[in-house]
RNA sequence: GGCGGCAUAGCCAAGUGGCUAAGGCGACGGUCUGCAAAACCGUUAUUCUCCGGUUCAAAUCCGGAUGCCGCCUCCA
């Protein structure tokens, strides 16, 4: 089956062929590390996740490179806020990183490079720059030189002259070119500085990934990845400097993802509608966002709104919930899983969507139909059916796992989901389990009005009864607060 | 102003020339149940923003209109 993914840089999909038959070499921008990731950032590092799984699931050897931006005016500034050194703010909001990409199960790229433990190669970079000619050197400043380098714009898909003609770009006496872009800059006092030929100063911010990428990986490599916002002026500048250094192109294919927007509006740390990931993370399971993401096209805008994750939650539940059943069914002495034809015909439907530029929207849909698939075969539950039924959940569950889903096993999974929801409901084990008990002796008794009004209760608090032949149990289930209403 | 994108059911969302227009959430009916719930089964878009055109055939291609969004400035 053909990898088939959509390149900015021709704007078409396009037949996937890595440079070195089974390698395939992956950068991604990571995050310039000044606060704590949002969820546009989850965003990003989830869609380049499950890109990774399945390169890996289908065998290549994948170079995945992520880096970290740990020099830039922002930290700067955050420093003076926070009374830190620059070095710490770094350290401080990789930490936070970190933490925020654990908890969602993105998986560790093989190199996480920092921008600053590469100051030397940007030097020779730039140096290279001034040699070639395309940079050129004012006040301790030094400038990239569109003009010079004929293919700028390849990328963002427009001219020197549209460019101009948007005017708006402050206009820098000090550059020839007012879209000219600083390779170096000069660093004022008190900020941090190293010394290079060139003067005493700091990297600018697109030369770190024209570096790592190339140092990691070499060019050109197979495929850049990023948010769509970094087309402009980022991956533009990447491209320009790199490919005019090196005389080689730069990368093969371009991927970028779609925005997260709030009510409909992008969301972004200037407009100030930012949600961040640990925000997220007290109120929903971690694998609702990924669902939640991977249900909408990598490229396409995504609105986040709480509607919608509970929506998201529910179907996780779901998920979950037919491991559940499988777990209780009485195990067969020895399970020697037995091969399911339909459900064979939906992993492969599964590859091929997802070979089609990830489809990871059509992709989910099989692993719901695998549930159901499941969810019947139990109903008509016979004793020779198990091997079929653990021979299904198997694919189910390996197909979810390349999208990082079903990560949890079912005793995780009901602790942390416990945990969370009673907390956030403001309930206690100790006391749901009075409520449960007094319902059932209500119902005992045949009091069924006040059983019933103990269940609209708990429902109310998101908490849902069954009453099974082997007592009752319980389950969440996300009520929004507009239809608990009616 | 320039460039790019989007418009599919109550909501979210796949599908980009031809089998019954995926899947999730929700709603309704059935089986089950004290009643429910879960699960399963069934129903929920004869039609894809609108108007033209190409074609034997279009949600899908072309032209136009309308609406929404993004980039052109730090941003995932």
């Amino acid at each position: 089956m053909a990898l088939k993914i959509y390149n900015t840089l021709t704007l078409k999909k396009e037949a996937f062929k890595p440079i070195e038959k089974n390698v395939i070499k992956l950068y991604v921008c990571g995050v310039t590390v000044y606060g704590h990731c949002h969820i546009g950032h989850a965003r990003s590092a989830i869609v380049f996740d499950v890109v990774y799984r399945y390169l890996l699931e289908k065998g290549y050897n994948v170079i995945f490179i992520k880096n970290f931006t740990d020099i830039d005016d922002k930290i700067i500034r955050r420093a003076s806020e926070e009374g830190i050194s620059w070095k710490e703010v770094g350290e401080k909001y990789i930490k936070s990183f970190y933490e925020d990409m654990d908890a969602l199960h993105v998986l560790r790229p093989v190199h996480e490079p920092r921008a600053t433990e590469h100051i030397e190669d940007m030097v020779r970079l730039v140096e290279t720059l001034l040699e070639k000619g395309y940079a050129y050197k004012v006040n301790g400043n030094v400038y990239f030189s569109v003009e010079r380098y004929k293919k700028y714009g390849e990328l963002s898909k427009r001219t020197l002259e549209e460019m101009l003609a948007g005017a708006r770009v402050e206009i820098d006496e000090r550059k020839k070119n007012p879209l000219d872009f600083a390779l170096w800059k000069a660093s004022k006092e008190g900020e941090p500085f190293w010394e290079t030929p060139f003067g005493t100063g700091r990297p600018g911010w697109h030369i770190e990934c024209s570096v790592m990428s190339t140092k990691y990986l070499n060019n050109p490599f197979d495929i850049h990845g990023g948010g769509k916002d970094l087309i402009f002026p980022h991956h533009e500048n990447e491209k320009a400097q790199t490919e005019a250094a090196t005389g080689k192109p730069f990368v093969n294919y371009w991927m970028h993802n779609g925005f997260v927007n709030m009510e409909k509006e992008k969301m972004s740390k200037s407009i100030g509608n930012i949600f961040l990931i640990k925000d997220f993370l007290k109120n929903h399971h971690p694998e609702a966002l990924r669902l939640f993401f991977l249900s909408t096209h990598y490229r396409n805008p995504i609105d986040y709104n709480e509607q919608s994750l509970e929506d998201m939650h529910n179907a996780l539940l779901r998920l979950y919930y037919t491991l559940e059943r499988v777990s209780k069914l009485q195990p067969a002495k020895i399970i020697k899983p037995k091969r399911h034809i339909p459900a064979d015909e939906l992993f492969n439907r599964f590859y091929k969507a997802m070979d089609d530029d990830f489809n990871t929207a059509l992709a989910l849909s099989y692993i719901f139909e695998l549930s159901k698939m499941l969810n019947r075969m139990i109903d008509e539950y016979d004793e020779s059916a198990i091997h079929s039924i653990h021979y299904t959940q198997n694919l189910m569950v390996r197909l979810a796992r390349i999208l990082g889903l079903l990560n949890d096993d079912l005793q995780t999974f009901h602790h942390n989901e416990t945990q969370r929801h009673l907390e956030a409901k403001g309930l206690d084990m100790e006391t749901l389990e009075k409520m449960i008990h007094e319902r059932t002796d209500a119902r005992k008794n045949k009091n069924f009005k006040k059983a019933d009004g103990i269940r609209n209760l708990l429902l109310e608090k998101g908490i849902m009864l069954l009453d099974t032949p082997a007592g009752t149990e319980w389950r969440i289930k996300y009520i929004s607060p507009m239809k608990g209403e009616e």
